[in-house]
DNA sequence: AACGCTATTATGTCTAGACATAATGAGTCA
DNA sequence: TGACTCATTATGTCTAGACATAATAGCGTT
């Protein structure tokens, strides 16, 4: 006998793939309606349903009500970047993790700061800089600033042990966050922090989180020549 | 009267998002099974099961059978990149898109390239190399290869007004992508091209796709200093 | 203590039917 | 011609109930 297991919305989607893939259904081309799916593939409508919404989350179909669903002329694809703790990352790649704290003041938030995040004038904000290393090698070298008005907690911990964003992600938990990526040249700190020549290109990670439409805390990330963020679809 | 709307899956993953957030369930508790917030709630066990599943997918909880669903310890929280065509991208901005074709060549694939897309000692591949422009200043420089075997048809198009990147997106799906981006310091060529500096910091994006298992093209993205790829959770 | 079986449990998915909602197009009226 | 109204249509979402499946805990056996 045939493993004859009912047929699920994953096989419809990747039926549905296959045929744009082939451009049985060419970019633009408007796709059968949800109950004519449904229909041929001996399914109820939400089943149908489903499998398309999921076509249309990964940008391989647009839909619109009462016109149906389109193979998209231009797949805006979407990769997934997953964004984990820099322990995390390093501890997957089989390497020992460590940490070292650079510095920690409080201060008045710097005025890059005071406009990126719209914070008041009066604003005192934790200044950390901190060293993440790979096998004894420097991965990552992390400048922060966190937001004391929302999360005051922060004024007492040293960050000496454990790093800031390990401790945030415990404590200050975030419902936005925005991302940005860039190359740079390396400052005559950075440089020598990361045992690089001083102008060598380095690979620049920025993250502002937010709670609420609360400021958290602004970090910028720099990684050595060599390092890569991958991804896939 | 209020407006009773009946509470949708919407309404119930931005009220668990709320209590996450504030705390309520601190990481790593488990929150309620589906019935009781269903129950909670007022409305089917699928409702409930769909808000959940949405925030186990942005990584902000974790479920597993019979255990129950939890808040993400160490929340690897997923940021979606969109990739859209460079001309896209740049009329977005505002501003106007032009295209140039620096070069284009069928050539044996060198050697880089067969090791990265398996390609056989005999492959031949169709070599490119052009320059995307915002309002006339560089903007993007683009260098690909495209595996003749696995897409004839470019080897009669000349690339001349339409770019490879739309030219595929039209004439060659494909099922799987890999992304990476880095930092580089640009090479002669590439500084003159993007009318830099040479060693300058360049912003890196490489891509290599897939149709089926079968290897599509690959193609090497260079930005000139200043360029940010942004993203948002 | 170690192993393997079984019952239990929470999530995963499907169905059939219903109503909601956005977008379209046709028909109506000024 | 143009503005408005209304019916139509495809997708969006919910319900109630059912069965599937993975993971666990507990039990009994060796």
């Amino acid at each position: 006998m045939t493993t004859d297991r009912r047929t699920t919305f994953r096989d419809i989607k990747s039926e549905l793939e296959r045929r744009i893939a082939r451009r049985q259904w060419p970019p633009g081309a408007t796709i059968p309606g949800e109950e004519a799916l449904a229909a041929e593939f001996g399914v109820a409508r939400a089943t149908v349903n489903r499998a398309v919404q999921e076509l249309a989350r990964s940008g391989l179909v647009e839909r619109k009500r009462k016109s149906g669903t389109r193979v998209a002329l231009y797949p805006v694809r979407e990769a997934r970047l997953s964004i984990p703790l820099v322990r995390k990352e390093i501890e997957a790649k089989g390497a020992v993790y460590a940490y070292s704290r650079l510095s920690r003041a409080v201060v008045a938030a710097p005025d890059f700061l005071r406009a990126r995040l719209a914070l008041p004038a009066s604003a005192k904000v934790l200044h950390l800089r901190c060293l993440h290393l790979a096998d004894r090698a420097p991965f990552q070298f992390e400048e922060r600033w966190i937001n004391l008005d929302a999360v005051p907690e922060a004024r007492h911990e040293a960050f000496e042990e454990i790093g800031p964003n390990e401790w945030l992600v415990e404590n200050a938990p975030f419902s936005r966050a925005e991302f940005a990526f860039r190359a740079a040249r390396a400052g005559r700190d950075e440089a020598a922090l990361l045992q690089v020549v001083e102008g060598e290109a380095v690979f620049v990670a920025e993250r502002m989180t937010w709670l609420a439409d609360k400021p958290i805390t602004f970090v910028r990330m720099v990684h050595p020549p060599g390092h890569r963020m991958v991804t896939e679809i």
